[in-house]
RNA sequence: GCCCCCGUAGCUCAGGGGAUAGAGCGUCGCCCUCCGGAGGCGAAAGCGCAGGUUCGAAUCCUGCCGGGGGCACCA
């Protein structure tokens, strides 16, 4: 029995005891649920149902416990069902029904921890969109890291998600890094505002080396070809380190696109008609503050050109029309201003300003051996996406960076990272997967083959197990529903930790010349569970499940 | 001044109103006659402060203190 179904029961059970004694039967949450208590003599799964709905049922909680606990103990697969506290029932499940877990396991594989709660939903989750004028560094590597991973819980619980990065390839820092690239290939300095990093004067010679002659060519054409190409080959250099990193995106959307079509003047244009922008001061503006921005934003300037905004709202406009439900915005924390602006937009189309959510994510600080490390982009002192997958893997990158919620800054000290050694709990997690592996190596070696005799699964640590792994599918999708996939790295580190023990106090395979025993395959079985359900999870943070270390 | 995030063990971080607040690393002490010791067992050590809501608050609300990040007719 696994967690809902036993919630299912509790709440049928509480219906029925509710119903007999003629009480109120609306006073039941419908949310009731059981949770696993911390402690173990709290048995094997506790429920507050009774706590939650005695008040408005009129009746003391201990007798509603009571009843409840009477009417569970009857129930098939409850070994035992105990009132503690004010109120609380603690549930002890039958070995049998609780080791129905592990065949649950092994019945759907790779689709263990998947659901359906969010099928037919199309998502548009854009994340990273790091301006085409250097290398993505940490600030967008950890985006590229929990985006990614949140796309992949999302899809597990049944959305149908696209991954988007806004190029931001219109505008000054654009033409600060096409004459950034020209003072490089023509040996000048690096201007004002403009980029200095030594990846400048790499792809000012690629560029150079590929269109030879360029550099004779009319200032201003020049310049548009630096532009043109120069942005086109660092966007080519980013899609690859992201792509080694495990993030690859379904569209890379180009904000100049926005604008030589037309869709940013008819989107303005439509916003205008419909009385959604008003004019003041020459300059047209959206009214942010009716979503409780501090002032209204200016979308087109009193000279005629339209600001950064205007692409958004042509952006929006066109998110929508592929039909996506929800457009989630992955922002740094330096752009938190935007969330209202950008529901504002939604409200100016008329749209719920909910269909636009807004993930902020706290900034990465680096520090070396004790001291911060500064990063700026134009002086070239930046830790890229490379540099950090260099220094640690990519595994544990992207552990490091999904494993916390992006609601907490994140200090990563390069001197630990850089050691690689074991201070990482990606290889914790890892490691129970190989171990795991060449458990079932040697299982096969000896012709053990996993068994269903679950009931005899009767050891604490075989329950902890079977309770842990009967827990994934939730942890999942509440990763999904509350956008924070950390939950998932988090529960394999119990998972882990879970078998660890398991492990230690359970022989699995037969010691010496012993006979196979239904026991011995029953526990293969369990660790079969185990093993796929690290997969599993490391498989949705798109973290490597090695079959040896 | 206004807005957002954070404040939990020595460090980095978990903890969706529930019982005795957890993990990794670090410190100290244990455990290998065969399945991977990259493991297990034990010890020391913590919710910034003050109110409020609740049967019950690390969690929700208010205020204060401390840290980080924002407050453009820039992009």
């Amino acid at each position: 029995m696994n967690p809902d179904a036993l919630a299912e029961l509790v709440r049928d059970v509480a219906r029925d005891v509710l119903t007999e004694r003629e009480l109120d039967l609306s006073a039941l949450p419908a949310d009731a649920g059981v949770e696993r208590p911390r402690n173990p003599e709290h048995g094997d799964y506790a429920t507050n149902v009774a706590l939650r709905t005695a008040k408005k049922a009129g009746v003391p909680p201990r007798d509603l416990a009571t009843w409840l606990a009477e009417a569970l103990a009857a129930r098939d697969g409850i070994a035992a069902a105990e009132i503690a506290g004010p109120g609380f029932i603690n549930l002890r499940l039958a070995a049998d029904a609780q080791g129905a877990v592990v065949g649950d396991v092994l019945a759907h594989g790779t689709a263990f921890g998947a659901g359906d709660e969010l099928a037919g939903q199309k998502l548009n989750l854009e994340f990273v969109s790091a301006n085409p004028t250097g290398p993505v560094h940490l600030g967008g590597t950890r985006w590229a890291a929990v985006g990614d991973a949140l796309g992949r819980v999302l899809q597990a619980r049944g959305a149908a998600v696209t991954r988007e990065y806004y190029v931001n390839d219109a505008g000054a820092q654009i033409d600060h890094f096409a004459s950034s690239l020209i003072a490089a290939a023509t040996g000048g300095p690096t201007p004002d505002n403009g980029y200095g990093g030594a990846y400048v004067g790499e792809i000012a010679q690629r560029l150079v080396a590929a269109n030879p002659g360029v550099l004779d060519l009319p200032e201003a054409e020049r310049h548009r070809v630096f532009r043109d190409t120069g942005v086109a080959l660092m966007l080519e250099e980013m899609r690859s380190s992201l792509h080694a990193f495990g993030t690859d995106f379904d569209v890379w959307f180009s904000e100049l696109s926005l604008h030589a079509s037309g869709a940013v003047q008819e989107s303005v244009g439509q916003l205008k008609d419909s009385g959604a922008l008003y004019e003041k001061d020459g300059a047209w503006w959206l009214r942010s503050t009716e979503q409780g921005d501090d002032k209204d934003r200016v979308v087109i300037k009193s000279d005629g050109s339209p600001a950064y905004i205007a692409g958004d709202i042509a952006y929006l406009r066109d998110k929508r029309a592929r039909g996506f439900d929800r457009c989630i915005y992955m922002l740094g924390a330096d752009h938190h201003g935007y969330t209202v602006r950008l529901k504002a937009v939604a409200a100016a189309f008329g749209d719920d300003p909910s269909v636009v959510e807004v993930l902020i994510g706290q900034l990465v600080n680096l520090v070396r051996g004790g001291e911060p490390v500064r990063m700026s982009k134009r002086a070239g002192t930046i830790v890229t996406l490379e540099d950090f997958v260099d220094a640690v893997g990519v595994d544990a990158a992207r552990y490091s960076l999904v494993r916390s919620s992006v609601d907490s800054t994140l200090d990563v000290d390069l001197d630990v990272i850089s050691r690689q050694t074991s201070d990482n709990p990606v290889f914790y997690v890892q490691y129970a997967h190989a171990r795991l592996s060449s458990l079932a190596r040697n299982a096969a070696d000896l012709g053990l083959t996993p068994g269903e005799s679950y009931g005899l699964l009767e050891h604490p640590r075989e329950g902890d197990l079977i309770r842990t792994l009967g827990g994934f599918p939730e942890v999942v999708r509440s990763a999904a529903e509350l956008r924070e996939p950390h939950r998932v790295a988090r529960y394999l580190e119990t998972l882990a930790s879970a078998y660890h023990k398991f492990y230690d106090s359970c022989r699995v395979l037969p010691m010496g010349d012993e006979e196979i025993s239904e026991l011995h395959r029953a526990r293969l079985a369990l660790c079969v569970a185990a093993r796929q359900v690290l997969a599993n999870g490391l498989a949705l943070m798109g973290v490597s499940a090695p079959e040896r270390m």
